[in-house]
DNA sequence: CGGTGGACCTGCTGGC
DNA sequence: TGCCAGCAGGTCCACC
């Protein structure tokens, strides 16, 4: 479900719903995620007030007043979404965070692969979650030379390349998959063999690709929602994406699928090269 | 250094 | 109709 777009969908769909309140309590129903969650840790959060929203790769950072962060991430499957006070607890809703005002915040995850912790805000930068984590795309780092600089010395294809956390944030696989089709980069080219043009190209083919996702409300192809539970559109506007067999739309060729590291990829054998 | 395969999980789909 | 294989937006690790 989330990559950079979702995040930063749900990161402002909260935003002013979110600042300023008070966490009135926290409901840790199931500790089960992945990364367990931690209940103390977590229970002291009633009381806070939630100053404001931010966002760091797929992380969406809940800040609070008095230097502490409630980190989430939703890993594959995970959604966090406003409900009323009232409704009744759904399937799968590992956290639970009851709001001044008479709404709660609630963390769904069937398959849980997501976390939700508490840090500290100065410390963020190098909590072991953040410490590594690569350039982020949005924010007027990346570009051509940066890629290419990055690129030096390495081998090994470039959709690898993109999806590495450690290099670039926030890109997975919808997005790498959307961003090679749009800069007409075959997805099992070497980084090697790929010059200055073509990485300034792949870097604003990224830039534009999050940019536009973001503007469509995010890829909704199971349940992704922002946190008023508003589906996104960006699943109509994919190129190639989960699109085998039909034909590119730029030049008709029929789209393929091929596996690299277990995932798949789309591209068009005819454009991307 | 890089690449693969598996692990962690549940749920949905499509083919038989 | 029911079952089962395959697949899914993410990370992290061991191993070659």
């Amino acid at each position: 479900m989330p990559e950079l777009p979702e995040i930063e969908v749900l990161r402002r769909s909260l935003e002013s719903r979110l600042a300023g309140r008070t966490i009135a309590a926290v409901e840790v129903h199931s500790p089960r995620l992945r990364e367990p969650l931690d209940r103390k840790r977590l229970s002291n959060l009633a009381g806070r007030r939630i100053s404001a929203l931010g966002r760091r790769g797929k992380y969406l950072l809940i800040e609070l007043e008095h230097a502490e962060t409630l980190v989430i991430h939703l890993g594959m499957s995970g959604r966090l979404t406003l409900a009323d006070a009232a409704a009744p607890r759904e399937a799968h809703e590992h956290l639970t965070l009851r709001l001044d005002g008479g709404e709660k915040l609630r963390l769904r995850d069937p398959r849980r692969f997501g976390a939700a912790f508490v840090a500290s805000t100065a410390r963020l930068a190098r909590d072991r979650h953040f410490r590594d984590l690569g350039l982020e795309p949005l924010s007027g780092e990346l570009d051509g030379e940066r890629l290419a600089v990055l690129a030096a010395g390495r081998r090994g294809p470039v959709k690898s390349f993109l999806m590495d956390g450690r290099l670039v944030a926030g890109v997975g696989n919808i997005y790498a998959t959307e961003a090679l089709f749009r800069a007409r980069i075959h997805p099992a080219r070497s980084v090697a063999r790929i010059g200055r043009d073509r990485w300034q190209e792949l870097a604003s083919s990224v830039i534009v690709v999050l940019e536009q996702a973001i503007v469509e409300g995010g890829t909704t192809i199971n349940d992704f929602t922002d946190g008023t539970g508003l589906a996104g559109e960006f699943q109509m506007v994919l190129a190639a994406y989960g699109r085998e067999g039909e034909a590119c739309p730029r030049c008709r060729a029929p789209i393929r699928r091929l596996v690299q590291a277990g995932r798949s990829s789309f591209y068009c054998p005819r454009c991307q090269r």
